[in-house]
DNA sequence: TTGTAGGCGTTATCAG
DNA sequence: CTGATAACGCCTACAA
């Protein structure tokens, strides 16, 4: 390895004037520089990541909260926050925390000096891990939200103006009957899990709202209970002539079975997604009418939200809510008479 | 922060005895250690990680090379190799890469000082990483494999044997006539990529010496490409009783097509799929019969050989290959006569 | 504009 | 068994 010392010698300077022109920190001539720049191209030289953390104390170690739960495609969230992590010359570490660990882990990656700041994602509506984050002063964003948002970072997706877009194009087409399915996660870890619950707010205000006709249906993600819920919702709710589903599973099981009941999509019956995978809707014949979730872009603007923090660059909270949009496949027409 | 400094004083030692106890490196009478044990707990102490790895020439960081290509669940991976990691007092970073950086960044994280170690996914038979990585001496573990597999380790399908066993079960049905569909990278930066060529082979390999008849299709990754191979497959290889599918989205395709072709599955045409997303089954319908890649395990095992490599425990490189395994759906039966 | 020197919090080597 | 003390590689006043 070879350090700041070794570039000094070469370049007949001295250690902190190789500092300054590494970082950019204070002014130097270009003649010294140039030769500060050619000694450090000569050896090859790379500021050693860990001796500067702790000089500066400043690890520009971004540490994602990974939740062990099987569910959705984390994937787009870790790798757009990865992304822009690096891109501000930050490293964003995995930290897989079982439900359990929580209390006495969550906090430990910044006593420990190793992280900078957190993300948590997965967000339950009261979620001990922000408790802790805030008992332990740590900076912290989220993907996702808790009931209380006093003074805090994050970025989540608008459930409530997705609903309201899904409900108003399937309105535009005729639609007054509708039903919505979420996941069911009452008896589990997840069960404050926010975007069920505030999605069934929303979709029961809306519906309210322009004196529309709405059912709500919870399913959790045994198999049994996805085959089961169609036949529950033609049953329990038969005058609907929409499916909004945020249960991709479920999604899935409407498209594949309906015809089997006799029930055409979308002649009779309009089915669409609301965050789903991004993937889903092309696995189903016909393609699935979708609302994708902002999986990528939510990632990003977490990460970036952190970053702007722990750089100090202080302003207002960061509080943004994005609306999943449309997607067009082939599940929606116009309503059956 | 609290520091050695502040444990040894309370603890009425010196910074180099809290150091042994902390790390059990080296004996300590049951009294003293009793004493900074109390210390430490007292003051809350945690080591610093940073200053740890400045001391030790360690930093006990992985890097996880991230493919930026929109490409399946690596989510399996990413999770079990966090988590492994973890286990073993490591952290893994993610470390998101564009394929044009790769001659340039492939190594500066480990010259500066960053991570000991690297875990490589998506890795091409010929793959440039891997070489940069050997130039620079640094260690790493392969998440597949390259053609060359002189002293390295790896953690990979078997994609060989999931071939062999997938047509072994579907001769057991009477199945003589088979189609393999692979991705099609070839026009992409990821053409080198392993997986299809190397299944493609086994195939081919393994109907010639069962004396069956078999066809190979290649799709990319294009919607249209999708759809039609279908339509390709039906007229192209009519004979064709059983379709072996590396490629989820045709895979979905045929289940969610074949109907509307007048092919009834599984009485006209089974379908299976190797080394499948863990969650595509039971979004069709009927559920696919999928032989799903067994990622976490690998994920976990590339992690644990790279750590055994780094923490000196030497002995023979770990060269291990994973079947994928059968889990049964709807969508195999006895060949149509 | 450049250099000197004192940390940053640990680990590790040597004496005692 | 325990304690000084010198690294580890870099940052940052403070001096010059």
């Amino acid at each position: 390895m070879v350090t700041m010392q070794q570039v000094a010698d070469r370049a007949g300077v001295s250690i902190s004037t190789v500092s300054f022109v590494v970082n950019d920190t204070k002014p130097v001539t270009p003649e010294t520089r140039e030769r500060v720049l050619q000694a450090i191209s000569d050896l090859g030289y790379r500021r050693n990541t860990i001796a500067r953390a702790l000089a500066s104390r400043r690890t520009r170690i971004l540490a994602l909260i990974y939740p062990l739960i099987d569910h959705r495609n984390h994937n787009a969230f870790i790798e757009s926050a990865a992304t822009a992590a690096r891109e501000h010359g930050y490293n964003l570490v995995l930290w897989p925390l079982h439900s359990d660990d929580v209390s006495t882990e969550i906090t430990s990656l910044i006593q420990a000096g190793f992280a900078d700041g957190v993300l948590l994602m997965e967000v339950q509506l009261d979620d001990e891990r922000v408790q802790r984050l805030r008992e332990a002063d740590a900076p912290f964003a989220l993907i996702g939200r808790t009931r209380d948002l006093e003074g805090i970072d994050y970025v989540d997706i608008d459930f409530e103006r997705s609903i309201e877009t899904a409900i108003d194009d399937l309105a535009a087409l005729g639609h007054r009957h509708f039903s919505l399915v979420v996941e069911d996660w009452s008896a589990t870890p997840l069960a404050g899990y926010a975007p069920p619950i505030r999605t069934e707010q929303a979709f029961r205000a809306a519906i309210a709202q322009r004196g529309f006709e709405g059912a709500v249906f919870r399913a959790p993600h045994q198999a049994h209970a996805v085959s089961t819920i169609v036949d529950r919702v033609l049953r329990e709710a038969s005058a609907t002539t929409a499916i909004i589903s945020l249960h991709d599973e479920v999604s899935a099981a409407f498209v594949n079975t309906l015809p089997h009941r006799g029930v055409a999509v979308p002649a009779d019956m309009s089915v669409v997604a609301i965050a789903s995978a991004p993937t889903l809707a092309e696995q189903l014949d016909p393609p699935l009418t979708v609302y994708p979730g902002p999986g990528g872009e939510l990632g990003r603007r977490a990460a970036e939200a952190l970053i702007a923090r722990l750089d100090g660059r202080g302003g207002p909270r960061v509080q943004t809510l994005i609306p999943c949009t449309l997607h067009e496949g082939g599940t929606v027409g116009p309503a059956r008479m």
